[in-house]
DNA sequence: CTGAATTTGACAATCATTGTCGTTTAGGCG
DNA sequence: CGCCTAAACGACAATGATTGTCAAATTCAG
């Protein structure tokens, strides 16, 4: 289940609401799966809207920060982001097609904080993503 | 527990043993932290020990592979990298001084199988991190 | 010992991301 | 409505980790 997101999304993260940051919300409301802020760009580009690459940057940043969207540092270091449901969860996500799934664990936050707190950790956090093939992927692959 | 490697490992995974191998495997066993490649080149150079930087880069990366050594990819993209022991396992890190602590948990282990497979996706893997402020990081941040 | 195949490393290239800074714009106020 | 100022933009340069190149050095099987 997508985030229904609005512009005045954005104003409640203390920001303006402009076309370019109107645009690139838009823009992840149309994407099921998790982009990279330069496939957002180009997508923008292709639909004929002008934002700058440094726009677009900025923007998921902030609102990865606010949490209004997930983001996922990928293997490659590159950082994908998703308009995601508000609860915390994680995901299960498509290594080939990106097909993401979102998931829920009450018992695997509880371990976490656990073992964290076991420790002596504080002001804890924690990743924890899940990689496979999709059903659809798992039949192309035969 | 870090695991003892020997250089013979190198020869494991069908490469020549060499003294720039040799020489990042020996890095990696004095450290008990994640490292870099950068800063595991640097270790060696102030050392005294000459090994180009490349050939850190790809000696992590086939060690990696192998599994020989455990990599995480940050928040920042830089990949870093850890001698451990040989089972599977997750991490705990503190995020101030990287002072690490092995994990294991049958329970999220079987949840991250069973999660992927009621979704019928395949060849899963997991990522799973906890990150935090150790004991003495607390005491400091106060 | 020898020679083919592997490995090395100085250097350049790549590429995502960040920084700069002059120009543009949003939006509160009168 | 205009005005004004801080916020935002974006073209461009800079950064920095990682990867590619390729001639020279090294490993190791035979
Ligand atoms: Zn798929
Ligand atoms: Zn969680
Ligand atoms: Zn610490
Ligand atoms: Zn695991």
């Amino acid at each position: 289940m997508t985030k229904s997101i609005s512009s005045k999304s954005i104003a409640s993260i203390g920001q303006r609401s402009t076309r370019q940051r109107t645009a690139v919300v838009d823009s992840l409301q149309r994407n099921e799966d998790f982009r990279s802020s330069q496939e957002i760009h180009d997508q923008l580009r292709h639909e004929g809207i002008s934002v700058g690459l440094s726009t677009v940057y900025r923007t998921l940043q902030a609102l990865a920060e606010s949490g209004e969207v997930d983001v996922i540092v990928r293997d490659d270091g590159e950082s994908v982001y998703r308009l995601c449901s508000e609860h915390h969860h994680h995901h299960l996500v498509c290594r080939r097609c990106r097909t993401t799934v979102e998931l829920e664990a009450p018992s695997v936050e509880a371990w976490a904080h656990q073992v964290a707190a076991d420790h002596g950790f504080t002001d804890t956090s924690h990743t924890i993503e899940i990689w496979g093939l999709c059903p659809a992927c798992t039949a192309v692959e035969s």
